[in-house]
DNA sequence: CAAAAATTCTAATGTAGATTAAAATAATGC
DNA sequence: GCATTATTTTAATCTACATTAGAATTTTTG
């Protein structure tokens, strides 16, 4: 009943820095991104964002973290809305389409995680780790509920997980295509291209 | 007949240069090496490495043509060897990993094209293009001779360059997985999941 | 409305790492 | 072996940004 409204603004904002972070790292490029880029997005000044984040570090960091969430998130809810392995695949694919083009995008493209301290890199790694291993986990559940033609399920999951990193990279908010991507990207990568 | 041999010297050493820089994006992200990094391989100063770029800038922009030009090899040499679209596709993608794979690798993932000085930009922008739209243009011609279901040739395009672009992420030179890549990467996108 | 807390700004400072200049070494041609 | 050219090094600079300190402003609370 008793939300904290302080915490819960604070956190808004955060949020909104999060994602002002990651638009600029997936259209510059991280090294071509200053901090006063991503202030200008919000209005607001490069030292004042030290008021939501220790440093340029830790924003990377809190990107990739929000953005291993969402991945989580989607996947989970595939998960319990699915009973075939290939089912969950797609569905899980629309969500976590649906979410990068959405308006809780854009998502960091997680390009570079070597240069986050050894502490926080590792931990995203290690969530990263288990995103793919989970999806392996659907891949081969459906190899053998029999929806899923049988394969290499770790080059698999990279491969599909590849197409799905690259999106942030190509796609820019233009709402006629989202749909686009969202309907027809888990087609092309469950049916592939064979007539 | 006469060959320059200052020249092949040169430019062998600058081959040489530019993988190394390749090698070091890829693993440790743009902003994460610094020129240094890049020498220490090669067991020169980072000094030395202006003797064959002019700067950081040009390196990557170097990168990236080279990065470009491989594509474009692998997709001329597909073209000319096959002749439905289906074929052609898969061809090309066999042969662009066996080159990312291979000891012309690695090659450059183009993360960081909007980091690039205009002049440079536009040049890799355009070469960018031309082979998605090469790359459309054989999804196209594989629809009409039949081989290609129908399909959003934008949309497939971009997914499938994504799979391939994310490939040295996660691929680090492991004799046996490279192999692995080359004879599952094609198949995975050609006949897609479903059994 | 006053006090306290939250948020942002201005104005320095600090620093890693790119870049440069000039000298030193190595390779090559004659 | 000498002169020339190619390659690399050492030792400074230079600079864009990240970062910090403290003041100013805005918001919240009682």
């Amino acid at each position: 009943m008793a939300q904290n409204p302080v915490e819960t603004r604070f956190q808004l904002k955060r949020d909104r820095l999060l994602r002002a972070a990651a638009d600029c790292f997936n259209k510059k490029g991280y090294s071509g991104t200053s901090l006063k880029d991503v202030a200008d997005i919000l209005n607001l000044t490069d030292a004042a964002l030290y008021y939501y984040v220790r440093n340029k570090e830790e924003l990377v960091y809190l990107c990739y973290v929000r953005a291993a969430d969402v991945g989580c998130e989607a996947m989970e809810r595939a998960i319990a809305e699915c009973d075939t392995g290939l089912d969950t695949v797609l569905r899980y694919l629309r969500y976590h389409v649906e979410i990068m083009v959405g308006e809780r995008g854009p998502i960091a493209i997680m390009s570079e995680i070597p240069s986050l301290r050894a502490q926080h890199r590792e931990e995203v790694l290690e969530l990263s780790r288990e995103h793919s291993s989970k999806f392996e986990n659907i891949l081969e559940q459906g190899i053998i509920d029999g929806s899923i033609a049988n394969c290499d399920v770790r080059m698999t999951g990279n491969a599909i997980m590849g197409a799905l990193n690259w999106i942030p990279k190509w796609f820019h908010g233009d709402a006629k295509m989202a749909s686009k991507i969202i309907e027809e990207f888990p087609r092309i990568l469950s049916s592939g291209l064979r007539n």
